[in-house]
DNA sequence: CTTTTAATGTAATATCGTAACAGTTTAACT
DNA sequence: AGTTAAACTGTTACGATATTACATTAAAAG
């Protein structure tokens, strides 16, 4: 018998508001971060913005590019701090295909962290499905390997891009 | 019903014999070339000889370091060129989370390419479940995407290192 | 034997990511 | 408050990964 549940998919559709899910976002992660006594500083806050403003993926150097507070230009290694904090927090995933990064959609929901990349318009989806995590896990332990973590990375064309063609 | 198929894994055991794996793959190479008239050239033997020689991932440069032929050190792209052949090929697989490449262990049987990668030992196998790659094609399908090509790679601990302690 | 296509050689450079260490801020504890 | 320990920042330098561009040579097709 088959699973009916419906999968917790998150793609984001073209005319969304994205200040909302950057306010959203910022929320959890402040709240998040006095729960676990954590600092929630400048470049952390600034990153997640940054990150939270696309949902096309972005480069650790696109991003040190937008975070000029004063002119300056940052040193790579102020990005990737902040980007280990945030994917530590679980705010922020890393795509491995891309070596680029993404906000989180579905924060605090200890989800399966599966990504549909749209090789078109670029935007990413989270399909985080139960299903697919566990039948890794199923295949993989009778396999005789023991899953620690899985990387799921799906490529093709999202649902908005095939319609126009 | 469950589908109870056995489960193709590939994963290499400690006392195999490479010189064998290096000589199946170097034919398989052969004969794929001779089939679709494409050039097997030395370069693109050798890094397919190295590649084969380790079942631990290897990046473009511990290639690129085993190819001096001639005491000349080679430019990168020279392993890179020979790489993307190869890969198209299917002879070798890309891992993302280690931008690292590794033999293909199932040469010919158009499988789902997933990868359990050994932490500890740094071995890599393939699961090439279609039980997994069809579950991840029907979840994104359900989810309105149209799926091209999947990136899986497990990271854990293999059988051997798991009863090696 | 010439045309075209594919592969190579070579140099330069782009992109991605980390190490090391001194200095500063913050939190925690007398 | 003053002291200490931990976390964060600034800065420099460097390491690792990957690609572009273009001139040359080799192979296949006509």
């Amino acid at each position: 018998m088959e699973d009916m549940e419906a999968l917790p998919v998150r793609f984001p559709s073209r005319q969304h508001n994205h200040s909302s899910c950057v306010n959203k976002l910022l929320g959890d992660a402040e709240e998040e971060c006095r729960r676990q006594k954590l600092r929630f500083t400048e470049h952390r806050r600034k990153v997640l913005e940054i990150i939270a403003s696309s949902h096309k993926p972005l480069g650790a150097y696109d991003i040190l590019e937008q975070m000029n507070f004063s002119g300056r230009r940052q040193a790579p290694v102020v990005a990737y701090r902040a980007l280990d904090f945030l994917i530590n927090l679980g705010l922020v995933h890393r795509l491995n295909s891309l070596n680029a990064f993404v906000a989180c959609m579905a924060v605090g929901e200890d989800h399966a962290a599966q990504f549909l990349i749209c090789r078109q318009c670029k935007n990413v989806g989270e399909l985080n499905s139960n299903r697919v995590s566990e039948r890794i896990e199923k295949d993989a332990v009778e396999a005789g390997f023991q899953v620690d973590q899985q990387l799921v990375e799906i490529i093709g064309i999202c649902c908005e891009c095939a319609e126009s063609g």
